[in-house]
Order: C-alpha cells, then sequence, then structure tokens
DNA sequence: GCAGTTGTTCGGTATTATCGAACTATAGTT
DNA sequence: AACTATAGTTCGATAATACCGAACAACTGC
C-alpha cells in the first residue's frame, strides 16, 4: 500500500503542476526543442503523462509545437507573461532614461540588476553603440560574486546573510580572476562598501571590465544596481574615471526617482 | 457516482495544471497582484485548492508574494522564461540592427510584429528619440485589423482564412476610423497587397499613423511585419514618402537576412 | 513493405487533488 | 485591550482524477 510513502516528504506540491514546471525548466534549456519522448526519458516519467501534461499546456500556448519538426517548445504566453512581469517593476520605469542617458555618454553597454534568490538577474540592458556587444541578455542569470551588479549587492549583506549566502552558492570561478575564497570577497566588499562602486575586472570574462552602483529602493534599501561594461582595453585611466563617477551619479539619480514615486 | 460526467467533456485537460494556468492569467491581469481570497473568488475555486497551487507556484518562483501586503504576483521564472523565448527567435537578432537604423534615421518608434492566434503580437519596440513615446510594449497583443502590422499580415490570407478570422475576432472598433466591415477591410488588404505596405490612420488611436511592411522568413512566407509610427501631424507629405519607402526596403532587407541564415 | 521509432489513446487502479470545515493569524473597531 | 471580522493555513475524509503500462496508430527510413 505504502509504495512511496518515504520518498519525498519535503513540502505538500501539487504533482502534475510540479510536473508541469519541471517539463517547462527543461524545455528553457534547449531552445530547439524537445520531443515528447526525449522529454519524458529526461524527466522519467511516462509518455502518456508527459503527453497529457504538454496538452494542456499546449491549448494555453505555453508551449507549443514546431510544424516540422513536432518538437515542443516554450510558447508565446510565456513571452507574453514574461514581459508583464518586466512592465510591473517600477524600477525599469525609473532606470531605462537615465540608462540611456549613460548609454549616450559613453556609448558602452548599459545594465540593470538585482538579487533574486542569491542570483543576480539581469532587468534590463541597452546595447552598446558599436558592433562589439556583450553577449549578455535580459532575463539571464549569474552567479553574484564575480558581477559588478553583483557584488555591489553583496556588500550591503550582513556578515551572517553574506556567510548564508556562500555557504548556499559558493564562489564558483568563471575565470582566474573570479574572487574564489571568502576572506578576498570579504575585503573586496568592504572596499566597496567605501567607494561606493563596484569594479569587476574581467571575473565573468576575461577582457571585460564593469563598473557598477548601487541603487535604492522608496525605503532607502539597496535593491538594484546599473553598470557599464566594456573591454578592459577602453575603460582605463582618465575615462575609467568618468565613467565611475557617472555610473554613481545615475545611480543616485535613480535612486531619487523611486524615492518621490 | 457520475456528478459532473457531462458538464465539460471538451478534451482531456490535466485539472490542476489548467487550474494554475489560469491563476497565472488571472494575475497577469492584475499587476498589484491578488490575494488569495480574491483568486479563489474570482475562479470560484474553494481557498484550500487555490492554496496548494499556489504553494507550488511559489516554490518554482511562478508567482511571489508581495512583501508588504501578502498579495501573490506573476514571478521572475516567467521573466525568465519569458526572455527564453523571445531570444529563441531568430527573428528578432535579424531584425534589430535594421530596426535600429530606421529608428535613427526618423527617430520614430519602430515595431515588430507577428500573428499569434488570431492577434497581433508586438515582438520588439525601439522607442523614438522624443520623449513622447507610444505606449505599446512588447508583448501585448492587439486586434489584426485595426494596426498597420496587422493589416499587413492579413493581407496575405486567402478569402477563407480572412473569413475565418473574421468569425472568430470579429472586427471591434478602436476608433471611429477602425475598419470595421468586411467589404471595406477587404479592399483595404486589396490596397495593401497591390502597393506592398500598409498605412494604420488612426485606427487604433486618434492622431496616431503608422507604417507598416511585411517581412518574409527563410521560406518566403510573410509571418512578421515592421512599423514605424508617430503623430500624423509629423507624419505626413514628403516626409509619409520617405518613410514607406525605407520602412519598406528595411523589411525587405530583414527577409534577406532570414533567407540565408 | 517492413522494422524501428515516436506519438496517441485507453482503461483499471489507487494515489492524490479536492473540498469543507476547523483553526490560526492578522487587522480593524469600540 | 478585548472583540469582531476577515484572511490565510492546516487537516482529513472522499472519490475523482492523475497516473501508468500496454496496446494502437502514425511516421520514417531502410
Amino acid at each position: 500500500m505504502e509504495k512511496k510513502t518515504n520518498k519525498t516528504k519535503q513540502s505538500s506540491h501539487i504533482q502534475s503542476v510540479e510536473k508541469a514546471i519541471l517539463i517547462l525548466d527543461i524545455l528553457s534549456k534547449k531552445n530547439e526543442g524537445m520531443s515528447l519522448t526525449q522529454i519524458s526519458q529526461k524527466l522519467k516519467y511516462p509518455k502518456s503523462t508527459v503527453h497529457g501534461i504538454l496538452a494542456t499546456l499546449r491549448d494555453y500556448k505555453f508551449v507549443e509545437q514546431s510544424e516540422e519538426t513536432g518538437n515542443y517548445k516554450l510558447g508565446t504566453r510565456l513571452f507574453e507573461l514574461g514581459n508583464k512581469v518586466a512592465r510591473s517593476w517600477d524600477i525599469r520605469d525609473a532606470a531605462i532614461p537615465i540608462m540611456k542617458k549613460l548609454n549616450k555618454q559613453f556609448g558602452e553597454t548599459v545594465h540593470l540588476g538585482a538579487e533574486d534568490n542569491g542570483d543576480m538577474l539581469y532587468l534590463e540592458k541597452i546595447d552598446a553603440n558599436h558592433l562589439i556587444n556583450i553577449s549578455s541578455e535580459v532575463g539571464v542569470r549569474l552567479p553574484m560574486h564575480c558581477s559588478g551588479l553583483g557584488k555591489v549587492l553583496l556588500a550591503q549583506k550582513s556578515p551572517a546573510e553574506l556567510k548564508r549566502f556562500i555557504n548556499q552558492k559558493g564562489l564558483p570561478a568563471l575565470t582566474r580572476r573570479t574572487i574564489t575564497t571568502q576572506s578576498a570577497l570579504e575585503k573586496e566588499l568592504e572596499k566597496i562598501r567605501k567607494q561606493g562602486y563596484a569594479i569587476d575586472d574581467g571575473e565573468i570574462m576575461e577582457g571585460l571590465r564593469c563598473v557598477a552602483a548601487p541603487i535604492k529602493d522608496a525605503n532607502g534599501i539597496i535593491r538594484y544596481a546599473i553598470s557599464i561594461s566594456a573591454q578592459v582595453r577602453d575603460l582605463y585611466g582618465t575615462r575609467l574615471n568618468q565613467v565611475i563617477q557617472e555610473t554613481v551619479r545615475a545611480a543616485n539619480q535613480i535612486s531619487k526617482e523611486l524615492e518621490n514615486l
């Protein structure tokens, strides 16, 4: 009778909903799409189970089938909902005009980011004027400890919170410049707190430098950050100083916008 | 035994998944969020049912709870997935650079759209340089028969398809200039086919004019369109002609990109 | 035409979603 | 502060429903 009683006791989840979510998750990793059997094998669900859930998701446009291959892919309804979410954030309205100004001043890529469950989540991006563009993308997650945006946000965590963060996420290295020890990170964050901005020096990607400054929400809590990214060879000396100054200024301006909103 | 056998016979849907989807749908209509009871009342589901589904969705970030109000809103995972969907479309990569060029030439708002189940769906938008911006938004749907983008796409439907479209969607009027009769629409579409572009003259919104041109995909099928929108008072005479010429040219250029991709 | 694969349908089984009601927490009122 | 009213959460019994395996159908490629 009790076949799998003690298997996964965790917190009650509606199974079929969870399965649907996991199907979407797995589809999000393959943008060429997946076939029914691929999904069913990967998730170890019987084909008929997957079939039923996919049919439901399809009818509501959460997934769609490629006409040629018949493969399932994420559907337009998710696109719609995702944009709805983006539009619901006041931060975007406040930040985008100022980000654009910053982009005009230096011609470089400008990012807006926030923490989402221990990850850096890119909320918005203004592309550089030149053709070589940073290959980041809105809606993408990145480890916090190696991006300028992430470090700025980490800098205001309490020691306990920081510890918890490191335990949960670790400090994986993306390049050989990535900070990978707790002590080094603590020192770096202390520095960031003092100077009021962060610099990422090839910690995500060799040759990429970025300057990030914190944004306070209406309650004065640092919850967002903006950054300018460019090749190291375009961002040094006096220009770097200018960029720092202007980035901090822009971030403060956005904070002020959020205050009286 | 058979309490509700003949209630909803339609096609088999996994109930709980469907309920989860409907919860997301209803949340997407209120961006200030909704409380558990509001949702449960609106959808006529018992509170405990909604509670369970929401808990599952919450744990996977498909919804999140406002810290102050406790209201449920769409979550960041949807933002992530939505952007994933957007990135999976090659059309965006091909179109965006050319759309930006078009935006630079005239300084006006440029849109990219496609049909999604009988609606115009905005896929991408480049904002105008000036402050007065069209209040359209990416990820939003609009009736096809009253936007330039939509009319361009309608123009290549067969009479039977057009008929089906009208039956399904009707021809609701958004302004007093909106085309609301089948015969008027047929005439308009014929004109569009001849000239190779469409003009929307205040049919969505009084005072707004927009010029749209079709984009062919790799198989030569018109599946997308771009448009320039501006106030009528900024878009007439020789400038209008220039805009038409350049919009068509840009659309053709994008079609060519898609060909050899 | 046949083997191999993938997608779809079907029906019995018991797992699991469901629902009402009881319970707790929270907010508002006097 | 106590009390009311509302919202949110937990619980447990019930049977409806998701689940699964297997059989069937539809393709594909050889």
